[in-house]
DNA sequence: TCGCCGCTTGCTTACTTATGCATTATATAA
DNA sequence: TTATATAATGCATAAGTAAGCAAGCGGCGA
């Protein structure tokens, strides 16, 4: 229960579905047994720059889209992960990776880019990447790796 | 000194400067001439989809992007799916749904929104949507749930 | 073990933004 | 012009967010 963590799952529930304000965040966050006040999510939403969009329709909490505007040249996985990975689930020789909004593309660009012997290949979506392992145990180095790289952020 | 040049110079102000408060763009504008209330502002702010975004180093508006992302409420699987599908077909754990042109993004949105834990992810591209399920299992209930959502059409 | 330090959090309150209602300006039609 | 409708705005206040402060916790060296 540490707070990287409820970070990562603030990060998917606002890119999953609407939230209208810190306080209907918090009752969703209570729901899946994280129970913070409002003034840690202030905090939360701040170090994740969570911005606030006011539409006719209502306010929207939006996940900041790529990290990657302002770098030049290549991300390295380890540099971008963090800031795009939702969650992640696997079965046999495949993980899923759910990401932000657009943000399948650049990880599955920088996986590729490592050239890792245990990845045959990434097949990216809007927001999810399908990462296809050479054996069982090759994926569960390969998911135990994004998943030590996800809690970096 | 109509609304709609009122909000351009708001547009043009928040690109070019850093504004930390609704009250602040209040007296940049009075600079130039405008006299507007906050409540005024709270309104163009909304109209305009001014982002509002908290950092370490205090609170920051920007402008969007590109205007084009603007969805609202979201569509039902069941809804969409009857119109959209094609036909279907699976082998282990995995699905492809093909679908008329274009169907392939909502209706994986869609099947992502409902968040069943029989599915791992989706990945949709123009016309074909990959669905990864946990298990064999998994998968006969998706398909046989997406083949009779397919009937109601 | 004790005391200090840094990190995280809740409590409380200050600050900021959004909105219901009433009023005023602007447009439209006769 | 006058009547009528629609949009824009201000006022007052509700709703929502941020931040100061102190308490709680864990690590670390004396």
């Amino acid at each position: 229960m540490t707070k990287r963590e409820r970070q990562t799952v603030i990060r998917e529930i606002i890119a999953t579905r609407p939230v209208g304000s810190q306080e209907e965040l918090r009752q969703l966050l209570a729901e899946r047994g994280w129970d913070v006040t409002q003034s840690t999510l202030s905090r939360d939403m701040r170090d994740l720059r969570i911005a606030r969009i006011p539409t006719p329709t209502g306010i929207r909490y939006t996940v900041p889209e790529a990290a990657s505007s302002s770098e030049e040249g290549r991300a390295t996985l380890a540099s971008i992960f963090p800031q795009l990975f939702a969650r992640l689930d696997f079965t046999g020789n495949l993980i899923v990776v759910r990401t932000v909004v657009a943000g399948a593309q650049p990880i599955a660009e920088a996986i590729d880019n490592e050239g890792n012997p245990d990845v045959l290949g990434t097949i990216a979506g809007e927001n999810t990447i399908l990462i296809i392992c050479r054996s069982d145990s090759a994926r569960e180095r390969v998911a135990k790796r994004l998943l030590s790289l996800a809690q970096k952020g």
